[in-house]
DNA sequence: TAAGTTAGCTTGCATTTTGCAATACGTACT
DNA sequence: AGTACGTATTGCAAAATGCAAGCTAACTTA
């Protein structure tokens, strides 16, 4: 299990998001379900980044621990779960699109993706609040 | 060293940022810089936070190699070296100031500062503005 | 000018986290 | 009954982290 009891308790709003979301994949769980309405733990494990399965189930159980995520089990599908964002979940839309944005602008890779990138410029309110809907 | 051939390549803008500033420690040291005018290695060191010394200059490493902080000597002291942001890491605030309002809404410990949450709440613009002309 | 202090690291080592492959286990299908 | 699916768990090597100690160059003080 990860940083459990290993919160800085800083005090320090920065320190708390990052005693949560800080590490390098957390967010991109997040990515999946928010940007890519993905659910279970399998459409997780296709990412193209490949997060191996320990990993997963371990930044899972620590979303759900911090309310960010809620596991139910599929209604339709009884060996399935459906991971879904709860409102503080859905809250942290706003800090990807910076990261979107930031990344759009010093990313230099020829094969970046710059799609979502052009939908947030093409209009920045729509994209939010279309994120923050779902 | 850290993940320095290890970035996922994946194209994607989210996993683009976190390969950069995707850990405990990098946004912090950003926030020492942008939020608190701190700009020297003992500076950070005194973080409440209590980074190592071996993590801290790990960190700054890689922030330099990523032209996100410029480390120059100090001319005042030749043993000092002054670490400031260059406009790559100055864009970084926006998604500091989306870390913080987030946190201000979900961090409920009692002792948490929410300070820097009424200086945004107050004067969002203003607030990024003059992070951002630091 | 020797002794101490400051500033910025570097090193060694134990602990923790990560990454990877293999395996297990409860459905569900045939 | 046998196979596949979906969600995990386990074992182990490699890497990152955390902590304490040490080290060097540049200033300060006695």
């Amino acid at each position: 299990m990860r940083h459990e009891n290993k919160n800085r308790q800083s005090g320090c709003p920065i320190a708390f998001g990052l005693d949560i979301f800080g590490d390098r994949w957390s967010l991109l769980v997040i990515r999946e379900i928010l940007l890519r309405g993905k659910r279970t733990y399998s459409e997780f494990l296709e990412a193209e980044e490949k997060i191996a399965t320990n990993i997963l189930i371990d930044r899972l159980k620590n979303l759900e621990a911090e309310n960010i995520v809620i596991k139910e089990r599929d209604p339709n599908n009884r060996r399935s779960y459906i991971y879904t964002l709860t409102q503080k979940g859905r809250d942290l839309a706003p800090i990807l699109i910076e990261i979107i944005i930031w990344s759009g602008e010093y990313d230099r890779r020829d094969f970046a993706l710059k799609d979502v990138l052009g939908l947030i410029n093409a209009n920045p309110e729509g994209f939010e609040a279309n994120l923050r809907k779902i």
